[in-house]
DNA sequence: TTGCCAAACTAACGGTGTTAGTATTATTGT
DNA sequence: ACAATAATACTAACACCGTTAGTTTGGCAA
């Protein structure tokens, strides 16, 4: 009724902060437009439908992501910036393992968007790489196995897989990406010979 | 109506031919009552309600799962187990998705007979392991890592983030359990000393 | 001031999981 | 064989979900 000057910004952040707040799982329109006190359908106003809007939350996700990634390498080389990349991208699924989540149930398939989407979530990873000497090829499948690492990992720790050993967490991470450089390495030995 | 001897295996059966036929995002205890040919409220006299049906389809996914992995490393050793393993768990991934997305997203906190899956995932890797002369504590943070590598590599794969380059998906799965079976013969030679 | 458009509303549709209460069928005990 | 009991089906309903249609209303522009 008394009309606000909502934006799809407002919006956006509502929407974000109500799934890290309470869950993605428990992310609905209806509670979204409760939050900005407005009904529901009053949100078709401003966005297509949840889809769009569920989309528009991953692409900034994924730019947060990206951010951090490319903070944690700033300056650093070779096996530094592994770690420190591979540890930036840890903490950001622990610290924000909702917001994580929308990452991974995009499906990347559908639009252009969403493949410029899937370049920014590549670049960090490819910067660090190209301080290794490497095929562009072997850069590209590199890059698939960095991320399958560190994708893979952060998934099952997140799912409680990782409670069956009481092993530390932490160790088992830093070996799976010191098994990374290793191969890095071996690879950039085997190429210059 | 007319009673069938209705078990809780038929209905398994047919929650899983339902989800690998029409895709979990698909599924509906709705939809699963009508294949049974019978309302969905009925279903409740032979379930709890649709978490426990879900969970006791994770329960099978991961039998499934275990079984594959087992047949692949009857007989191989080391290297070749190894690889045997990590295309079987590839293969189960790509032949039957939908019934590998119930084993992702069943939360593996819950109770005690979650954490006895869990022990299910992880057996087929411990078993390949143990061709390898390692400290206890190291196979649980191998089997991780194995773990994160297998699951990250599928997982996007099917989200179709690998996409973005041409090279092929194989090699690079290829490269990523290379890497594994390279880390584990480093750190195998450094216990040896 | 008058139009007009954008942004809110209400009501409804078809979908979901789930519960309560009721009828009917099959099995069990006498 | 028949009555009592337990299991299995049903219908109706509730509270939620995303979404659409149609309506009212607020604020800006001509």
């Amino acid at each position: 009724m008394a009309r606000q000057g909502l934006t799809r910004a407002d919006i956006m952040e509502a929407a974000i902060e109500l799934i890290e707040s309470e869950g993605l799982h428990r992310f609905s329109l209806r509670e979204l437009a409760a939050r900005l006190h407005i009904k529901a359908a009053s949100l078709y106003n401003h966005i297509r439908n949840m889809d769009e809007l569920y989309t528009q939350i991953g692409f900034y996700a994924i730019a947060e992501l990206k951010k951090v990634q490319l903070a944690a390498i700033d300056g650093k080389r070779r096996g530094a910036a592994v770690e420190a990349l591979a540890d930036a991208y840890h903490r950001f699924g622990k610290e924000r393992p909702e917001i994580y989540k929308v990452i991974l149930s995009l499906p990347m398939v559908k639009n252009d968007a969403l493949q410029t989407a899937a370049g920014d979530i590549v670049e960090p990873i490819m910067v660090v790489l190209s301080g290794y000497g490497l095929a562009e090829e072997q850069k590209m499948h590199l890059q698939r196995v960095l991320r399958s690492i560190m994708h893979g990992f952060i998934s099952q720790e997140e799912a409680g897989c990782f409670r069956h050993f009481p092993a530390d967490v932490g160790d088992s991470y830093r070996m799976a990406v010191q098994g990374f450089i290793l191969l890095l390495e071996n690879l950039e030995k085997e190429a210059r010979i």
